[in-house]
DNA sequence: ACGGCCATGTAACTGGTTACATGATTAC
DNA sequence: GTAATCATGTAACCAGTTACATGGCCGT
């Protein structure tokens, strides 16, 4: 019940189909909630059933024909709803940190390699984060978008993404240079 | 599957009881795993029979038995194998990060009073952590402990913890701020 | 000729959530 | 007397994951 909340979320201002959300599930969204694509395309059934979403379909040569979902009235009215209760705490799955936890019993390399790769991951994030950011910010100063700008949710939620991220990157850091104390 | 290595790196230097687990999940663990009790009561039941635990019968006066968990030889060779493999991409499931992203829609009041909310229980996790990082560091500094401590796994995913906490905070102050500004 | 992108879907399985139940002890 | 803590569990349900399938287009 709650990924169709991030959906409504995310098709609230922008029309899409289920490819389109699954990229931007993998770049912006992933910031806040995961899905795959096979969640995506059952969920969106529901909703259209449930007329919360409607669907049009755009025939296109040269590649397959698609389905574009928006947000009816009744999906707005669920989304506002929803934005009046109580938010679920943060739930986080993060396989890497159970490695580290378990550091002195681990595969020492391996756990040394997977934080660097995720260390790049971070980095790619920053980047497309802050490329979204610009967009939205278009050729206004942050001072300026805040005054006045309307999309000041995907704002802040991208500024959350960023600083995240930038965290991941500068704990990696401290946890490569220990390694490289303790285990050389 | 991968609750079952949470599972097994929380308990290998400390044997717990299903109660004691719960509340460590609540605690520490939660900063990068979350799971209800139920589910560790079922996978402890389910780790047993595997072989990766063995559990004692503690009788208590005056209070419930108690079943005790540690991590048998097998357990201790499936997280070496676990921390040799590459760790799957973190997932994040924040509903109030949905909230915010669907801020131009949303119920404004509620949304600033689950961010302040949101604020109150990061805040309670930093000092929880930094009671636990006091610990394992004992009278020595960081340095000293860096350089001779046993406990760095803990210690690194404790610092994680803290800096997310605070990220939290320092976000939700400006959320509140540009809240204030544009939603008066 | 081969891999990546576009675009959607089915089916089977595993994992996570919620509701409910029990019952004694301790602290206010 | 009421709520919190200790301690475990069953059952039903819902959500998330993995594997597999299709098929044309585009670039190298």
């Amino acid at each position: 019940m709650a990924l169709r909340n991030a959906l409504l979320a995310a098709l609230i201002d922008r029309e899409s189909s289920g490819y389109d959300l699954a990229k931007r599930f993998s770049a912006s969204v992933a910031n806040f909630w995961t899905a795959t694509p096979q969640q995506l395309y059952r969920e969106l059934d529901r909703m259209e059933s449930a007329g919360l979403l409607s669907a049009r379909l755009v025939k296109q040569e040269k590649r397959p024909d698609k389905r574009l979902f928006s947000v009816t009235e009744l999906g707005r009215a669920a989304l506002k709803t929803f934005t009046a209760q109580d938010p679920k705490p943060t739930t986080v799955r993060d396989e890497l940190l159970i490695q580290v936890e378990a550091l002195a019993h681990a595969d020492v390399p391996s756990v040394r390699a997977a934080i660097r790769t995720r260390m790049r991951l971070s980095a790619q994030r920053v980047e497309a984060y802050q490329r979204q950011l610009a967009e939205i910010l278009g050729t206004r100063t942050h001072e300026e978008f805040l005054a006045t700008g309307n999309r000041i949710g995907p704002y802040l939620t991208l500024q959350r993404g960023i600083s995240f991220e930038r965290e991941n990157i500068s704990w990696g850091e401290l946890a490569l240079d220990i390694l490289a104390r303790r285990f050389p």
